[in-house]
RNA sequence: GGUGAUGUAGCUCAGUUGGUUAGAGCGACGGACUCAUAACCCGUAGGUCGGUGGUUCAAAUCCACCCUUCACCA
């Protein structure tokens, strides 16, 4: 191992207070977990810091929907969060909140050195604004139709349909998500930070940050496009950090977000006299920063928060870590699938060591996407953890208690295959270190099947038969149990209280991953108890049951997000309605659209569908279709469009209209 | 739309700078075993490496275009 004892200070991303903790969080927080205990078993100081994200709008709107103050809020989440943490074994140092007095300080602060150094200036800006709430929206906050592709009900950044991007104002008909009532443009003075000085600076961090090929790119691609000044003002009503000298405006939650992690830090040194802040955090410094994000907050760690440490005199990050997304079977987390899963519902059900196995038994050190397969869970899980490994322990312990006594034999059966376990160690930790989880578990499961082969080779249950033979079944379930041990060594960031658990029934004080390579001789051992039981797939269905249904009422991430459920009186406020269709033509100048004129029985009425790659407007007249049709009218560049014609598929070629079976006339309901 | 990724056996994934017959684990099938949480051991089958075209003596690997899935666009 490293001669050098090092200093580290690690970082998990804040999850921001306003939702639980669900499996696609899980995914960072035990990845650094495991990176943190790897350290911690080589003997390095390394020190785990993480907090609430307690500020912004969201958490401000929130907290006044459900009646109570936001520190009220924030503080009831963190605590759940902690909890969540806890039990699946992700062990903080220290685990604060940006609300502290500590990160007030600490932004003020970087905040002065910023602006005696002239990177802050003013800026008067024009923004959308709510007259009857009267306050300032953040552009996720209005929704109208999307100027481009016309879809309604988008987002004021960007639409969810064709990805085009814009601002608020861009959007048709838009729409405060607060009150309901259209936005007002209004002025106000915003304090901008220079990032757009930074460039040099931060292309020389980004070379020395050897960041993962896949980020560079990504950053290559925002230099290209040329950094651009950095908005850290937002006007009151707002739930932050006043910004001093002012009396309305406050710091953006991503300014004093990522300075959360010095806070979380400096409240723990200010507790812990081994920890010093500045030997951490001064320009100089030669302790090691990582922080380990999710790829959709690399701009925020890898621009504005090494310039804003920079430009403060403070030391940059020695790396950030970006990991993917998680798609759970394949798709994105959806709650109607179910597959939207807080961590405690996992929790509720299944034992959190498991996840931990086979998170990283998939992850690596990219930012590709990894997969939650329910089925390949189970299966993975229960043929590696239990199968293999934990069944080493089990084959060979009942016959060292049941007839030596729970003793050890003074030798190892065979030194050299000993030897191949111990020097797998430095290679597996550089799988750790790399993060390279991945590889790290395939060598450790390559040794288990060595194991059990070798156990297999021996077969001690017809060795026990002879009577000469009794020292050699000794000798051979020492080595099986030697060979065990270096295994779940090697595993102990990732199942820690699985190896807990087996350190107590070698009988053994502690663990330091050097263990690995001396076995254990000559002592005597405690009675074997099952250190983990198998997956039940009715466990995982169990799971998958429990979050389509009932969610909890802070679980809510964002409105958009919650119960997917509508009443009997919400289905029927839409008219369906069977409808003939009299003329389909193309629509000059759209690619995708059939203009359709519809008979549905009392009336007649324009639709614009768009269906054109799937179906010839010749084969559709006369046919019967069902349309939406108290659908309020929209007016589309080509016409107004009067309901909605009922279609399934992908899209492009695939589209499938639905018919009524022979029978339904024009104009009656669907029901 | 722009940019960047992604696509390899039923499933989850490896495949280094292009180089014999494309690999592993799981699953399936067959056999063996019974110490062990029906675990373990041996063996078999299974792939036009997303598609098309190109470069090359040689392409999963390099190039072009297309398709799938995904992310980012402050």
């Amino acid at each position: 191992m490293s001669p050098l004892r090092r200093k580290i200070l690690v970082s998990s991303a804040l999850p921001y207070a306003n939702g639980s903790i669900h499996m696609g969080h899980l995914v960072e927080y035990l990845q650094t977990d495991i990176w943190v205990r790897f350290q911690k078993l080589r003997g390095h100081t390394c020190t785990y810091v993480c907090a609430s994200d307690a500020h912004g709008t969201p958490i401000m709107l929130k907290a006044r929907e459900l009646g109570i103050s936001p520190q009220d809020l924030t503080e009831k989440i963190s605590a759940e969060f902690i909890r969540d943490f806890s039990d699946f074994g992700i062990e903080f140092d220290n685990f604060y909140t940006t609300h502290s007095p500590e990160n007030e300080t600490l932004v003020a602060d970087i905040y002065g050195k910023l602006r005696d150094s002239g990177d802050i200036y003013t800026r008067t800006i024009e923004q959308s604004y709510d007259e009857k709430e009267g306050m300032f929206l953040p552009d996720r906050f209005v929704r109208g139709t999307c100027p481009v592709c016309k879809s309604a009900d988008q987002y004021g950044d960007a639409c969810e349909v064709c990805g085009a991007t814009y601002s608020p104002e861009d959007l048709i008909e838009p729409l405060s998500v607060l009150s309901g009532t259209p936005p007002v443009k209004r002025e106000s003075e915003h304090y901008f930070f220079k990032l757009s000085e930074y460039g040099d600076r931060l292309r020389e961090w980004m070379e020395s940050a050897a960041l993962d090929k896949n980020m560079l790119a990504k950053l290559e691609e925002w230099f290209e496009t040329g950094l651009q000044d950095w908005d850290i003002s937002r006007d009151a009503p707002y739930f932050g950090f006043k910004i001093p000298g002012t009396s309305d405006k406050y710091f953006y939650v991503w300014l004093d977000a990522p300075v959360g992690y010095m806070a979380s830090f400096k409240n723990l040194c200010d507790r812990d006299a081994r920890l010093d802040f500045d030997e951490y955090w001064s320009a100089d410094s030669d302790t090691e920063l990582y922080h380990f994000i999710g790829k959709d907050i690399m701009y925020f760690h890898t621009l504005f928060w090494p310039a804003v440490l920079i430009g403060s005199g403070y030391r940059t990050p020695t790396s950030v870590f970006a990991h993917g997304f998680l798609t759970v079977n394949g798709q994105k987390m959806s709650k109607a699938r179910g597959t939207f899963i807080n961590g405690r519902a996992y929790l509720d059900h299944l034992n959190p060591n498991h996840l931990r196995y086979y998170y990283a038994a998939k992850l690596g050190p990219t930012i590709e996407d990894i997969d939650l397969n329910l089925d390949d869970f189970i299966a993975r899980v229960n043929s590696d953890l239990v199968g293999k490994l934990v069944n080493i322990a089990s084959r060979c312990a009942g016959f060292i208690s049941k007839r030596f006594d729970g003793e050890l034999a003074d030798a190892l059966e065979n030194e050299e295959l000993f030897a191949s376990f111990a020097n797998s160690a430095e290679q597996i930790a550089e799988h750790y270190e790399n993060r390279e989880y991945s590889k790290a578990m395939r060598m450790v499961m390559t040794l288990a099947d060595n194991a059990n082969r070798y156990i297999d080779e021996y077969k001690p249950w017809l060795m026990i038969k002879d009577e000469n033979q009794t020292e050699a079944v000794q000798a051979v379930c020492t080595q099986g149990l030697n060979m065990f041990r270096s295994l779940m060594i090697y595993l102990a960031p990732v199942i820690p209280s699985v190896a807990e658990s087996a350190r107590s029934f070698l009988n053994e004080e502690r663990w330091h991953w050097d263990n690995a390579a001396t076995p254990l001789l000559g002592t005597s051992i405690n009675k074997f108890k099952p250190l983990l039981t198998r997956v039940e797939p009715e466990q995982v269905k169990a799971m998958v049951e429990q979050s389509k249904g009932s969610l909890t009422p802070t679980a809510d991430a964002a409105p958009a997000e919650q119960d997917d459920n509508i009443s009997i009186d919400d289905f029927m406020k839409v008219d369906l309605r069977i409808a003939r269709i009299e003329k389909a033509e193309p629509v000059e100048g759209a690619d995708k659209l059939l203009a359709l004129t519809l008979n549905v029985g009392d009336s007649t009425r324009n639709v614009f569908a768009g269906i054109k790659a799937a179906y010839d407007p010749a084969t559709l007249v006369g046919r019967h279709v069902i349309v939406v049709a108290n659908l309020a009218p929209r007016k589309m560049r080509f016409g107004v469009s009067e309901g909605m014609v009922l279609a399934a598929g992908p899209g492009g070629e695939d589209i499938f209209l639905l018919s009524p079976d022979a029978g339904a006339k024009p104009g009656m309901r669907v029901k």
